[in-house]
DNA sequence: ATGGCATCGTACGTACACGAACGATATGGG
DNA sequence: CCCATATCGTTCGTGTACGTACGATGCCAT
C-alpha cells in the first residue's frame, strides 16, 4: 500500500515560491476537463456494450442514424471534429462495415455517409446503454448539479 | 455565410424514433466534456506564450518545478497521465533539453527526473499567462459559475 | 535464501486531434 | 466564359492517451 507517494522522493518546494503563488494546476480548467474526460472515456469503453466502438465513432453513428445521408465535412462539423480527425474515424467505420459510402451525385467533392444495416442494427443497441454512460460519469452529483454541469460545460464550449 | 448546414442534405428523421426518443448526442457529459477539453486545448495553445509546449508537458513541467526531482512514474500519477503516455511526454521534453534524467540511487528500477536551466526558465515565463489561459477559457461564465464549474468538475474525476 | 508477486520503465499497436499542404471540384463576379 | 476564391476530401506530421506485454528490479513471506 504506498502511504505516502511524494514522501520518498522530494518534498514541494517553499509554498511561497514566487511564480507558483497560489497557482495550483489541479485547479485549472484546462487540467480538471482533460482528467474528466479521461473518465468519462473509460467509463463509455465500459458501459456502452462494446470495447471496439469509441465516443467519437458513436457520436458519429448517432448523428447519422439521425440523419441517413450526410457528408463527411457536414458531419465532423455536427459532431466537433476536425476534417483530418473525421476521414480516420469514417475510414475505421467503414473498414468495419457499419458504414457505408457513395460520391454526392450533385457534387463531385462530396462523399455522402450512411449506415449500413449492420451500423443501424449495432447503433440502436448502443443506444440503449447511452444513457446508463452518461448517468454513471455523472453519478457523484445530484440531479441539479448534474444539470448545472451540462449547463456550464455547453457555454464554455 | 453558410446560414443552413443541413438544408441542402437530409432532413433529421422523424423527432419520435423509438430509439432516439429524446436522446441527444449535445446533452451527454461525455460529448460535452470532449468538446470543452478541445477548446480549452486550442486556448491554452494560443494564450500560454510558446506554442511548442503542450498542455500535458506544461502540468509536467509545473509539477517537476514544485517539486525538483520526481520519478516519472509518480510524476504521472500526480498529473493524472497513464505510465505509457509519460514516457512519450518525457521524452519529447528530454529531446529538447528542458527535463535530464539520472537513475534513482536507492531504487534501481526509477529514473529521477528534474527540470534543467533552460527547463526551469521556461516554465516560469508560461507561469505568468497559466491564469490567463483558465481565465479566457472561463470567459463565458461569471465568477460564481467559475467555481461552481471547477468544483463539479473535481467531484466527477 | 529464495521464490513469488508487485512495481518501474520500455515497446508496440490503436485511436483521437489538429495544423498544413494538396488536388479536384464548385461557384460567383467581371 | 473565365478566373479568383472557396470547399471537399486526402495525406502527412506531431502529440496525446491507453491497453497489453515484457524484462529488470525490489520486496516480502515462507
Amino acid at each position: 500500500m504506498r502511504s505516502n507517494v511524494a514522501r520518498k522522493h522530494q518534498e514541494p518546494k517553499s509554498a511561497a515560491s514566487p511564480t507558483s503563488r497560489s497557482y495550483r494546476i489541479e485547479e485549472q480548467v484546462g487540467y480538471l476537463l482533460r482528467r474528466a474526460h479521461q473518465r468519462a472515456s473509460a467509463i463509455f469503453q465500459m458501459t456502452v456494450g462494446d470495447p471496439n466502438i469509441t465516443p467519437t465513432q458513436y457520436s458519429s453513428m448517432v448523428k447519422l442514424n439521425e440523419y441517413t445521408e450526410l457528408s463527411q465535412n457536414l458531419l465532423g462539423r455536427l459532431v466537433g471534429m476536425d476534417k483530418a480527425t473525421m476521414q480516420g474515424v469514417v475510414r475505421r467505420l467503414k473498414e468495419r462495415r457499419l458504414v457505408d459510402s457513395r460520391p454526392d451525385p450533385g457534387d463531385a467533392r462530396r462523399t455522402l455517409l450512411s449506415l449500413t444495416t449492420e451500423g443501424q442494427r449495432l447503433v440502436n443497441k448502443l443506444l440503449v446503454n447511452g444513457p446508463a454512460v452518461s448517468r454513471e460519469t455523472l453519478k457523484p452529483l445530484n440531479v441539479q448539479e448534474q444539470r448545472q454541469l451540462l449547463e456550464l460545460l455547453s457555454r464554455i464550449i
